[in-house]
DNA sequence: GCTACTTCCTCAAGCTACTTGAGGAGCAAG
DNA sequence: CTTGCTCCTCAAGTAGCTTGAGGAAGTAGC
């Protein structure tokens, strides 16, 4: 009761190629294959691509990935290292939410500027151009 | 006076390769050299690199970058066109940070359960490996 | 057994927005 | 004239895949 790499795709939410590609940078071991020479998934397999998918999803890097999955398959490290890994991981999202924050009213603000003032003039006497010229951001990371 | 391309740099804020990438692909014309075949800048290229640069920062793609440049220049395009665009991307923006925000409950309920129940565990058995493969989220973009 | 259709295979290239490196030449100071 | 810095071009590398070419395997119907 092998799966075909399509029924594992569809069942662990990553495509046959990105599953192909998985296995190529080694977040799953090379699988069986049939006769024919196609790949033969079996369920645990698919729980672990379903474990890379959401955990891409979270957002987390393939590295992250990479890292949750070494210590899952108790290569030498415990939980400690899962909450290590984690924490710093929400510091990451917590600094990106900020700064999306500040960018919104940043880009809110121009807008409203432009609304008020500029009357379908030319674009390049908009606030939005001089704003943009002026803004002083930090970059968007990601 | 013109400035050569590390200065440039320095005034922009765009790194010197970046620079050369950025007239590849035509966001600054091609620019006048020196007899030794050096690029040199005037002044209105260095604000239009800066204005680049700035509008990157507040994480527009080089194709909106593109876009508002073309309105910059006037070519049959107003202010309402930069309006739009903005506020395009300020949905964008609005719709990350919510994104972002659900995520960081997520991971920080997901480490405080880890925190509460485990106890070093070995790796398999941890909260946070269990919590990944149910997690339900939106892939984040960008 | 034959045909049609779908799924799969590998390998290569493309995507964004740059960065990094190789190998060589211009240019200013001592 | 040599040292050392900046610059030149061209190519390849980065993340994390996706897309496409060209061909083979598997399955259903006749």
């Amino acid at each position: 009761m092998p799966l075909t790499i399509g029924e594992a795709a569809g069942k662990s939410g990553c495509s046959a190629p990105t599953i192909r590609y998985y296995e190529e940078i080694g977040l799953l071991r090379a699988v069986d294959r049939t006769l024919g020479g196609r790949r033969a998934y079996s369920w645990p397999q698919v729980y672990r691509l379903t474990f890379i998918r959401r955990a891409r999803d979270l957002g987390l890097s393939v590295e992250q990935v990479r890292t949750l999955l070494r210590i899952s398959d108790g290569d030498q490290a415990d939980c400690g290292d899962a909450q290590d890994l984690l924490a710093t991981y929400v510091e990451e999202v917590r600094r990106r939410r900020a700064e999306l924050e500040s960018l919104e009213n940043t880009l809110t603000a121009m807008a409203q500027r432009c609304g008020d003032t500029c009357a379908n003039v030319p674009g390049a006497a908009c606030t939005v151009m001089e704003d943009v010229l002026n803004a002083r951001v930090e970059a968007i990371p990601g």
